[in-house]
DNA sequence: ACAGGATCCTGGGGGC
DNA sequence: TGCCCCCAGGATCCTG
């Protein structure tokens, strides 16, 4: 579910909560997510304060002492928040992280398509993005780097937003929303595109991305932030979710495909595919 | 190289 | 009310 703005807003909202906390108390559900926790970290973990908290792509980053980091990802209904300690526990609430502020930080997972893992060193969690090949974040995307990432391949425009080895944090929501915004037919490929075509989705990308942010991201189903509070992007949808309904721009229907093997929505008329 | 499908999970919504 | 099918902000693996 959570794509950079989500994962963003959850990092902004949980840095104030969680800097200099330390960990006293560690719980592990009994059903695994997607990468099994090991119980040789809790102890690692236990007394830890932590120093700083990124974001990298969908993943979140938690800085510790002695160069040691938690690395989660929300996959599709991940929830990772901090709270009074002596709110109620929601079902499917997998790990609970006691803090010494008698706050707790909890993370929910309905589908368990999410993790958390520790990594030892800097080397380590450097490795992991290395193995991961993850692209570059889309605010530092070099304009010819992109160009020649479009022009390299026949795939359409939408499997490539939602490769992360090319750029990272784009998901379903971004892609489709980047495409209209960039008046760009979903199907097109890279090598359709011209110099100024590559560039205006370029732009178009961290345009939607920065929008999205300042609305805390978007709540259709699961999402909240890392403080409870919901994202009002979704109010702002041109495409998205929006199958049948006119175009805010043209008034023609949203049209629905099949696409990467994700739901694609686009405007048939703004939408062109030739330049 | 790339598309498409299946897989990992659970729950919500629509149709009958 | 119940049941069945489809769908979902992700990522990975396998086949053709």
């Amino acid at each position: 579910m959570p794509e950079l703005p989500e994962v963003e807003t959850v990092v902004r909202d949980l840095r104030p909560l969680l800097v200099e906390r330390s960990f006293v108390k560690i719980e592990v559900g009994r059903k695994a997510l997607r990468r099994k926790w090991s119980r040789r970290w809790d102890s690692q973990l236990l007394g830890q304060r932590v120093q700083a908290i990124q974001r990298r792509g969908k993943w979140i980053v938690i800085g510790l002492q002695g160069e040691a980091y938690l690395l989660v990802h929300l996959g599709m209904t991940g929830q990772f928040t901090v709270g009074a300690a002596d709110r109620p526990r929601e079902a499917h609430t997998h790990m609970v992280f006691t803090l010494d502020d008698a706050h707790e930080l909890r993370f929910r997972d309905v589908r368990r398509f999410g993790s958390i893992t520790y990594y030892a060193g800097r080397e380590k969690l450097d490795a992991h993005f290395v193995d991961n090949g993850l692209g570059p974040e889309p605010f530092d995307l070099a304009a010819d780097y992109w160009r020649q990432s479009l022009q390299a391949t026949k795939r359409s425009l939408k499997a490539i937003l939602l490769d992360q080895t090319v750029v990272a944090g784009v998901g379903n929501i971004y892609a489709d929303e980047s495409l209209f915004a960039a008046k760009l037919h979903p199907t097109l490929t890279g090598q359709d595109l011209t110099p100024k075509q590559a560039e205006k989705l370029r732009l178009a990308i961290v345009a939607v991305l920065h929008r999205a942010i300042e609305q805390r991201g978007s709540s259709i189903r699961d999402y909240i932030g890392g403080s409870g509070l919901k994202g009002r992007f979704q109010d702002e949808f041109c495409v998205y979710g929006r199958t049948g309904e006119a175009c805010l721009r043209c008034k023609i229907p949203i049209e629905k495909i099949t696409l990467a093997g994700r739901s694609t929505h686009y405007c048939g008329c703004c939408q062109r595919k030739r330049a």
